[in-house]
DNA sequence: CCGAACCCTTGACGACTGTCAAGACTTGTC
DNA sequence: GACAAGTCTTGACAGTCGTCAAGGGTTCGG
């Protein structure tokens, strides 16, 4: 990349530290208005830079979100590790994971729901598939890590395979997003509530 | 509205047959490039009007955004009702539902990916949500008839919530949406699986 | 058959979008 | 300090968007 004396890897690290930043700048923009009102021109208001700078850093608008859409997964994909090594037993496992997922969406309430606007746009957008759906298989590696441990401590199997978990613990996850969005008061307390229901239906014996 | 001696029952439903056609070309439309691409032009040059006609018979984008997605609700509400009315068994009802909702994916994969574009576009535009908030209410009276009555052809209660068990059903059934909308071969027979696993595991002792 | 109410098309408006080129500013090297 | 590479800003471009006003057509009561 770079003809003169410097390091390269240095170079492209403060490339690399500027397009995270950028993207860090877009993820709140992102979070805030969605995928389809967020336009260049907002993240850059939203960041330090200008609206021009967008391109020298990102071929497209596209490459920009994608690559904003990975950075996010980074930043998730580890948020349970501490419940699954810290746990002792299960009903211990149960209750910290519940308690984890009321906590992300009274925190990240934004990033969630941008995750399901970006999730939806997949469904038309061919372009956004790839990363959607690595994300999608990391999200659910990461909840078969939660309830294979919980079975484990349990001495007991999972009757369900990793897919089929995922899918029944993100639709609970979503409908109490959309209920705490839409200011309903028990939507976090069912959460947890149905979590800790969940959880032991999904093994056997 | 009319002061003529007209039938002003009979103009309003001409009137709303216009509105009730322009919301069909619309909803097809909204199905193929979803919320966001779907502009006023492209959803006219989809029927047989002109763009300029849509603020004839609706003040807003929204209002027809909102009008088509309440005709879309009146046509998915009653899907299941021959699937209630027509099962004798516990476990015929079960196969028969978890076949409808593999058929409803086949057959109507562009709404369902609407329904979900608009759901999460509900959690950016606060305009949307008293729309979307009652049809997810009907949807989820819709389950619970199917939950209930399955319960009840086994002389067993139900174990959960009426909104845990569509949180859990519509989990899966969008991870199937998502898997069949991109290609994966069993996505569908994973549905079937899951479904007809998930039911019994619904009920109590 | 005239006049009015209704229906629909056309064309334009201001605003907003992603993209990109031209150039100014900064940084680092000899 | 001069020159060059890297970085960023500014301004403009071609489109597209929702909206709406002006004006034809059409329908229908009298």
């Amino acid at each position: 990349m770079s003809i003169t004396g410097t390091s390269v890897t240095a170079l492209e690290t403060k490339h690399d530290a500027r397009r995270r930043a950028l993207a860090d700048s877009a993820l709140r923009t992102l979070g805030e208005l969605g995928y389809a009102r967020a336009s260049l021109r907002e993240i850059a208001n939203n960041s330090e830079f200008s609206h021009g700078v967008v391109h020298y850093y990102f071929h497209d608008k596209l490459e920009l979100i994608v690559y904003c859409v990975r950075q996010y997964k980074a930043s998730c994909v580890h948020r349970y590790d501490g419940v699954v090594t810290e746990s002792q037993t299960a009903d211990e496992l149960a209750e910290a994971f519940a308690d984890k997922l009321v906590e992300t969406i009274v925190v990240e309430a934004p990033m969630h729901r941008l995750w399901y606007d970006l999730r939806s746009q997949s469904l038309f957008e061919e372009d956004l598939r790839g990363a959607v759906l690595a994300i999608d298989r990391t999200l659910e590696d990461m909840i078969w890590r939660v309830v294979s441990t919980y079975a484990d401590l349990n001495r007991r199997p999972v009757r369900v395979s990793s897919s089929a978990a995922y899918g029944l613990l993100d639709g609970i996850f979503q409908q109490a997003l959309i209920g705490h969005v839409n200011g309903r008061p028990d939507a976090l307390d069912d959460l947890r509530a149905q979590v800790l229901e969940l959880l032991p239906v999904l093994l056997s014996e």
